[in-house]
DNA sequence: TACTTCGTTTAGTATGTACTAAACGCACAC
DNA sequence: GTGTGCGTTTAGTACATACTAAACGAAGTA
């Protein structure tokens, strides 16, 4: 294969590895994703142990853990024991399936988390000073609580974009050199 | 003060710990925040050191970056040598902030990246399969580039909003509980 | 049966990073 | 000058976690 080629895939490699660590995943997973991303064929481990520069047991973890977020799927062969790969290439659904994985429960210990310090707050009978400060916590409490709310509807609202309105999105944000699969 | 509400700002405290952490920042950035937060007067360095608990030099590094996301604000006192800081409450400012210091340079790096990758992969006179192969890359290298064009003009969108469209995001995602500071 | 060829799991290691403890520098007071 | 009260910086440490290497298991083949 030709040599710029192997360097092109590999300077994507890295670059998706970095992203990847950026977003809070190993890198290793950016990684593999890369590869299977600029694979015409799906690939086996073995394949991606070679252009991921990871060891199997690496891939293995990492390669089910973006199958969990939709971004690689498996692709049996007959007559082949091997599991091939290929990378998801729709990426509003990349990122509906993330923000569903993991956001969604941090948001939610999130808002639980300061309801229950609302509560907290919520003793009768204070000293008059006391009161005052119990007040100011609530309100902030509140003001806090509501916040997240907020972002949580939001996050709801990008989950269940639908192919129409992702369109309406790219088209107001303009859709310069994007081409298919 | 009532054991009470100290209990409440410890569970407060705890959870922006915890959601720091998953935003990728120090988790006692998160919880000078909220005892910052949480603090009806401004608070020096030694009273974050009692309620965040973390040793001042911690806080000294973190109250800084605190600072330069604008997350919290120095108040100088008449005649008073110590450095005193107060929360900001404003939360989308503060997105709006983090979001210009982080994700943009980040974005910029993807970028950057795809493109270096793209232009590797324009090699002339390839022998026909190579040169395939290499149209491949550059399908799926546009593609890429161009979701990530997206995403930095979305966060662009965001970081210009003024408060008059905010206040009709917040209209159209439901305001129930939130009050001023 | 024994021998491959896969993927997974585990035990140990390396790496990054946030923290602590302590030294330091500075400004003011005496 | 010496001392005190600040914030900062640094050297070292502890911790989380992603990785490697190797053992393991399963499933097919001789």
């Amino acid at each position: 294969m030709n040599e710029n080629l192997n360097a092109a895939r590999g300077h994507f490699i890295l670059g998706l590895s970095r992203i990847s660590r950026f977003w809070g995943f190993p890198k290793a997973m950016g990684a593999i994703f890369a590869a299977l991303y600029l694979s015409p064929e799906p690939l086996c481990l073995d394949e991606l142990v070679i252009q991921a520069g990871v060891t199997k047991g690496a891939i293995s973890t990492n390669v089910r853990a973006l199958e969990r977020l939709g971004m690689v799927h498996k692709k049996d062969r007959i007559g082949e024991r091997r599991d091939f790969y290929s990378a998801e290439t729709d990426f509003w659904k990349i990122v509906k399936t993330t923000l569903k994985e993991r956001e969604k429960s941090e948001f939610d210990h999130a808002l639980r988390s300061v309801d229950e310090a609302l509560l907290m707050t919520q003793t009768p009978d204070l000293p008059s000073e006391d009161a005052e400060l119990a007040a100011f916590y609530q309100r902030r409490l509140k003001a806090i609580g509501s916040f997240f709310g907020k972002l949580d509807k939001l996050v709801n609202m990008i989950m269940t974009f639908d192919d129409l309105r992702v369109s309406a999105i790219e088209r107001l944000l303009g859709t310069k050199g994007d081409e298919g699969p």
